[in-house]
DNA sequence: CTTGACATAGTAAACCTTTTCTGATAGAGT
DNA sequence: ACTCTATCAGAAAAGGTTTACTATGTCAAG
């Protein structure tokens, strides 16, 4: 391996100034000493050994990355965002993922610390992080996309209320005026946020609300279905339905559609995250996007600035999605005309 | 930070000592200096500094993994395939995505390395890991799922040649004669393999070919939609159509659709991938699906016999996928009956 | 010509482990 | 009682880097 000591010795100087070069110390060098060092060092092809480095400094260049569902359709997305910032400052992400399930979370953060990373993020996780808050030695970190009830200063979360209500509010747009609700598993943070907002927009609307019209759901499609089963044969049969994710809303277009009724004529469907399966549905389904990507943005350049000045105050950050306006609520596609309008009115 | 002198001095032991406990070394210790060196550590919550091991013994622990394309449908499964085989050994990840355009990848190599990882995954990549052979220093690495033509002994890839061709054998052996194909973007080392396996059970079948009844595609929906209206306006319209992926599946049961046929009863599709939109599809779609996270173990698995035996010989792996009967081609669901002898037929 | 300040470079310690070599002790075999 | 061997423990070096401290040279001011 070549090291400090072999371009010290090309270069003539040594290894002090050497490492003042090509580790960007702002110790004064002379730019002919420089010029001459990074030379030298670039025709041997000299890399500083991390692990040194790490070992004087403390410090290693890397950021561990906890998540809880690696293989959702959002956490790679999230992980390139975090990737997308911290890589430019050269940071090195070491990934581990721990189904929620397992309880070995303990060990992994330890892990991670004994692989002396400079902070951490959670994606997705369902833990909080205050149970080994002493095992994190102080060091910076983050939350992204929250999944438990507590909240944390550290987290940042899609503003669900914000969002939910965005679909609400395109529907009483569109001038529906009997909406019902499909709702996520009851045990996430995010369903009740969800629901309960989908009940203030209505109420502030002065639109009436049933119990027949709200089911409570469990993520995935065969649950869409047999909740929109329920719905649609209540008495009062409403015009639209809010899925709590866009699976919920494929069942719900399954059962509208075997129920012999047409989308969006009969009934309107809205879903939440934006998948795939949404843009390439039949219709094709209106629903929430979040940005995902920029969310990892956010955490990673969070934690950046964590890194770089050590105390300053942390706030929860809420970010706000936005309506794909597709064919399964009858708008023109891509045009959300009043929800459009309410969005402004909101945000300024 | 507790260190391992820490550690010595509270169980009264010299740091060589404790250092042969908690680094596993086979050097003999009397179980009950043992026994105490273990319980102090775990008291006072030591773990060993990686960076100062690193340093010493040249090993990090680490793991290098590229990606191309990290959020792709497939690549964060592989990831957790090795993951599941590394993490157990106690080997971490360093993770990095690149998309393919970039040409940054010598640096990436070059940071990793400067990490000193102990091998390198490569996951999706376009790019023939030869080009920077010298960059590597001789570590082990594999490659899961190369996507460029020449061939590399340390690839780990779908045997797309066998996979495909259980596509059309299902077909065959539900009495189509004449079937149409799709094919990827030609640009794509599967999608050449893919059509030729296509061509070659067709023949072998002693099934006519016509020229209208091939196209290419692009890989994504619009593509396969467009594909599709171009074979069912053949002269001889086929009775089924295979397509290289499930988005070009998809695309073509909406053509299907539109053109007031009926799927799977007068056109029956099969996709590759095994998508969600598989899953969810209406019909529901019969599709190949590929054991990624088995790829991903099986990736991990040369890697570390890679590492314990220096010198093995290496072959490139062929990992066949495995066809899932739904809806869409009118078997009963779930049983292919002559795919599935046809496999055994082959296999032994 | 001396002194002081400043710019630049070098010396050497320190970071925490692993591992080689050496040392000590105990038990077995004669 | 002696040597020989096996078993266990310690001392110390080494690994590549950063950085506090020290040294040198130059130049301006007194």
């Amino acid at each position: 391996m070549v090291t400090i000591r072999e371009v010290a010795r090309l270069a003539d100087v040594s290894i002090a100034t050497v490492s003042r070069v090509v580790s960007n110390s702002d110790y004064p060098v002379s730019e002919r000493t420089r010029a001459n060092i990074l030379k030298v060092a670039e025709e041997i092809g000299y890399s500083p050994n991390r692990a040194a480095r790490s070992l004087r400094t403390n410090r290693s260049s890397l950021i561990g990355v906890i998540l809880d569902n690696f293989d959702s359709l959002w956490a790679p997305v999230i992980v390139r965002g975090i990737q997308d910032v911290l890589h430019k400052q050269g940071y090195l992400m070491l990934v581990v993922n721990i189904p929620w399930e397992k309880h070995s979370r303990a060990d992994v953060v330890k892990d991670l610390m004994s692989h002396s990373v400079d902070a951490l993020v959670f994606v997705e996780t369902w833990h909080p992080v205050r149970e080994r808050l002493d095992m994190l030695n102080n060091k910076p970190y983050v939350i992204v996309h929250r999944l438990f009830h507590e909240s944390d200063a550290h987290s940042i979360i899609p503003d669900e209320t914000y969002n939910s209500s965005l679909a609400v509010r395109h529907l009483l747009g569109l001038g529906h005026e009997k909406i019902a609700y499909i709702a996520g598993d009851a045990d996430y943070f995010s369903s009740a946020q969800r629901l309960q907002a989908y009940l203030d927009t209505m109420r502030a609307a002065g639109a009436g609300i049933r119990d027949g019209w709200i089911a409570q759901g469990k993520w995935r499609v065969p649950s869409g279905y047999a909740c929109a089963q329920r719905i649609l044969s209540a008495d009062d049969r409403p015009s639209a339905i809010v899925a709590a994710n866009d699976e919920l809303a494929y069942g719900a277009l399954l059962a509208v559609t075997d129920a012999g009724l047409r989308v969006p004529d009969d009934v309107a469907i809205v879903g939440y995250d934006n998948n795939d399966i949404s843009r390439i549905a039949n219709p094709t389904i209106t629903t929430i996007s979040l940005p995902l990507f920029l969310m990892g943005q956010i955490a990673a350049e969070n934690l950046l600035s964590q890194l770089q000045t050590s105390d300053r105050d942390y706030a929860e950050q809420l970010i706000p999605g936005e309506l794909i306006v597709r064919q399964s609520c009858g708008a023109p596609e891509g045009k959300a005309v009043y929800a459009r309008d309410f969005v402004r009115a909101t945000q300024t």
